[in-house]
RNA sequence: GCGCCCGUAGCUCAGCUGGACAGAGCGACAGACUUCUAAUCUGUGGGUCGCAGGUUCGAAUCCUGCCGGGCGCGCCA
C-alpha cells in the first residue's frame, strides 16, 4: 500500500528513519494493519532499518516516532502514532485527511489512478488465437477475459496496447477441416460423403456446409464425391472464414475488441516464412541435418534444435510462428506479450530464439502461460471431451451464466492457476455470487446518490470533514486511497484477478458502511463527506468492473 | 529422466519482491428489514500453510531435498 495520499508521510518517516539511525531508507512501506485497533496505516520500517543499524528494533522505532510527533506539518495528517509489536509504527489519521482523499478521488473522476506507468510502453499483446476449425470453448473463453482485461488494465495505467489474434488457418488441419465441410456439403446435395477419418464430426461443420450451399448452391455437384483438391481449398477456405466470423462475433459478444486477426495462411502465401527462414539462415542460425533446415535454438535456453523445413519440403509450424514474430517485432513497439496455454510453455525458449536472432533482448518478448480451467457443476467435475463432442463452448457458456459472470469468473484466479468454475455459483442470481455482489454495491450507491438527489440534496464537492469518523468510513476511504496502487500492481504483475480481489474487498467496505451510516438527511458536514464518499465509491467501482468488461449496472 | 506450473479452512481459491494471533467466497450454525435496494449486514465454528531441513530478530512467502498432482519434452499443429 503506497497511496499518493500518504506520501508526505512516507517522506516524513524516511527522514526520520535515517535522522535517528543514519540508514537512508529510500522505500518506507506503508500497510494496512491487521487489527482495527493498530489504527489506520502501520509502517514496518524500523524493522528493516534497526537490522542494518544494529540497534532494537523498538528503539528505533521509537525515535522515529518521536521524531515525527515534533514535526508540526505532519499534524494535519496524523492523530496519533504509536510503536506497537516487534517495532511497528501505527498511525491513526485525521479527520482532515479523509476528507481530503474523498475530494481529490470524486474530482479526479475517471483519470483516478490513470496513467501511472513508468515508463508507458508500446505494447503489442496477442491472446486468443484460436484455430477456424471449431468452435471457441471454455479454454478460449478464460483466455480471452484474462487477455482483455490485460489489456484494459495496461491501457489504463498510460501504455499503448495493439490487440492481436493469430489465426492457425494453414495446415493439415485446415485441410481436414475443409474436407470435413465438402464431406456435409456432399451429404446436402445428395452425394455420397467422404468424411476423413480424422476429420471434424461437430454439428457445426454441417451448419457451415449448409451455409456455404445456401450461397453457392450445386456448384460443386460431382466435385465432392470425392473432392477434387480444387474443392478441398475452396471448403477450407470457405469453411474457415465462416468459423472465423463466429469467433470474431463471440468475442464481440464477450466485449472483446481485437485490433487485428492475424491470418497464418497469409504470411505463407506472401512469402513470410521463407523470408523468415532465410533471415535466420543469414545470421548462422541454422544448420542442413537429414534432408532437413534447423533452427539453432538451443542456443537460446531450448532443450534442442528445432526443425523448420521437414526432409520432405514443407515447413513446420514453427516456421510460420518465426515469421510472424519477426513481424510483430518490427511492429510492436516497446514489446510483445504472447498469451500461450500451458501446454505451449515449451515454446517459449524457441520464441525467444527468434526475437534474439532479430537482434532484440529477449526481454522484450514476454509469454504469460494460461493454466487450465474445467468446470465443476453439482460438485462433479463436467467431463469434457473434444472427441465425444462433451466440450462445453463459449457460446454455450455464455447463454447459461452470462457475459458478466462469464467474465468475472475467469479472471477471479491467477492465470498461473488451474482452476474449476463452479456452475452453479456462476449461474446463482443471487447472494452468493461475486459478482453479482461487487454489481450490487454499484447499483447501491446509485441507488444513495439517486434518493439524495431526490430530496433535493445537492454535492458540496468543499465542505469540512466531520469531526468524528464511523470506522466503516475510515475503512472505505483507505480501500479508496489503495486503488491507485492496487490498480498498478495489478497491471504491472498482468494480474487483473488482484483487481477482481480489489473490487471484491471494496463491494464489502461499501455494505458495511450502508449499514452503519445514513448519508441523506445527516447534518451538513456528515452529509457531504458521505455523499463525496458515495460518489467517489462509485465511480472507482464502476472504473474496477470496466477493466475487468463486466457491466455496472446502476439498478438491480 | 529433464523442464514449467501447482499443493493454504469441508469445497473453490487469495496472500508468495519476508513482518503483528494466516484471509475471502461458498457450505454449516445463530442473529438483523417502520429508515438511501436484505442480490445486504453482524456474529460463531472451521487450518500440522504437502513433508523435512536451512537462512533470518521474524518464513505461507527466500534456499535445498523429498512426497503428491497437472502440463510439456515430434521432421504434429
Amino acid at each position: 500500500m503506497t497511496t499518493p495520499f500518504l506520501d508526505d508521510l512516507s517522506r516524513a518517516i524516511a527522514a526520520a528513519a535515517t535522522q535517528a539511525t543514519g540508514v537512508v531508507e529510500p522505500a518506507v512501506p506503508l500497510v494496512p494493519p491487521t487489527r482495527p485497533e493498530h489504527g489506520d496505516i502501520a509502517s514496518p520500517v524500523a524493522m528493516g532499518v534497526a537490522k542494518r543499524a544494529g540497534r532494537p528494533p523498538r528503539e528505533v522505532a521509537d525515535d522515529i516516532a518521536e521524531a515525527l510527533r515534533r514535526r508540526d506539518d505532519l499534524a494535519l495528517i496524523i492523530d496519533r502514532v504509536e510503536v506497537a509489536g516487534p517495532g511497528f509504527l501505527n498511525f491513526r489519521l485525521r479527520p482532515g485527511w479523509f476528507g481530503r482523499v474523498v475530494r481529490d478521488i470524486a474530482a479526479a473522476d475517471r483519470e483516478f489512478g490513470a496513467g501511472s506507468a513508468k515508463p508507458r510502453e508500446a505494447i503489442l499483446l496477442e491472446f486468443v488465437s484460436p484455430n477456424p476449425t471449431g468452435p471457441m470453448h471454455v479454454g478460449h473463453a478464460r483466455h480471452a477475459a484474462y487477455g482483455d482485461a490485460v489489456a484494459r488494465l495496461l491501457d489504463f495505467v498510460g501504455h499503448t496496447v495493439w490487440r492481436e489474434c493469430y489465426v492457425n488457418d494453414y495446415g493439415r488441419q485446415m485441410e481436414l477441416f475443409g474436407a470435413s465441410v465438402a464431406a456435409r456439403y456432399a451429404e446436402l446435395i445428395g452425394d455420397v460423403p467422404h468424411l476423413p477419418e480424422d476429420g471434424y464430426h461437430g454439428a457445426y461443420v454441417a451448419e457451415i456446409a449448409a451455409e456455404i450451399r445456401t450461397e453457392v448452391g450445386d456448384r460443386f455437384v460431382g466435385r465432392v464425391s470425392p473432392p477434387d483438391a480444387k474443392a478441398l481449398g475452396f471448403f477450407a477456405t470457405a469453411g474457415g472464414d465462416r468459423m472465423l466470423a463466429r469467433t470474431q462475433s463471440e468475442l464481440e459478444t464477450c466485449r472483446v475488441r481485437m485490433d487485428r486477426y492475424f491470418s497464418e495462411a497469409t504470411l505463407h502465401a506472401e512469402g513470410h516464412v521463407v523470408a523468415g527462414i532465410d533471415a535466420l539462415r543469414a545470421a548462422g542460425l541454422t544448420y542442413e541435418d537429414d534432408g532437413a533446415t534447423w533452427f539453432r535454438t538451443s542456443d537460446f535456453g531450448d532443450e534442442k534444435d528445432r526443425v523448420l523445413v521437414r526432409s520432405d519440403g514443407a515447413t513446420t509450424y514453427l516456421a510460420a510462428d518465426v515469421a510472424y514474430h519477426l513481424d510483430k517485432a518490427s511492429r510492436m513497439g516497446d514489446r510483445m506479450i504472447d498469451i500461450l496455454g500451458a501446454d505451449h510453455h515449451g515454446y517459449i525458449n524457441r520464441l525467444k530464439a527468434v526475437i534474439a536472432a532479430a537482434g532484440y533482448s529477449t526481454d522484450v518478448l514476454e509469454v504469460l502461460i494460461m493454466q487450465l480451467v474445467s468446470l465443476i457443476e453439482q460438485g462433479e467435475a463436467k467431463r469434457m471431451s473434444k472427441r465425444a463432442g462433451t466440450l462445453v463452448t463459449l457460446h454455450e457458456l455464455i447463454n447459461d451464466i452470462g457475459v458478466d459472470a462469464t467474465r468475472f469468473f475467469l479472471v477471479e484466479r491467477s492465470h498461473d492457476t488451474a482452476f474449476e468454475l463452479d456452475l452453479n455459483l456462476a449461474r446463482e442470481q443471487s447472494q452468493e455470487n461475486p459478482v453479482y455482489y461487487v454489481q450490487y454495491a454499484h447499483a447501491r450507491c446509485c441507488s444513495i446518490l439517486a434518493k439524495a438527489d431526490q430530496a433535493g440534496v445537492g454535492r458540496a464537492p468543499d465542505h469540512a470533514a466531520p469531526d468524528e469518523l464511523d470506522p466503516s468510513e475510515r475503512a472505505l476511504v483507505l480501500r479508496l486511497s489503495d486503488w491507485p496502487d492496487a490498480v498498478a500492481d495489478a497491471a504491472a504483475r498482468r494480474a487483473p484477478h488482484r483487481l477482481v480481489a480489489y473490487l471484491k474487498d471494496l463491494a464489502r467496505d461499501l455494505h458495511a458502511f450502508y449499514h452503519r451510516c445514513r448519508v441523506v438527511g445527516e447534518s451538513a458536514d456528515v452529509q457531504a463527506f458521505r455523499m463525496e464518499l458515495t460518489v467517489a465509491t462509485r465511480q472507482v467501482l464502476a472504473l474496477g468492473l470496466e477493466l475487468l468488461g463486466v457491466g455496472a449496472p446502476e439498478r438491480m
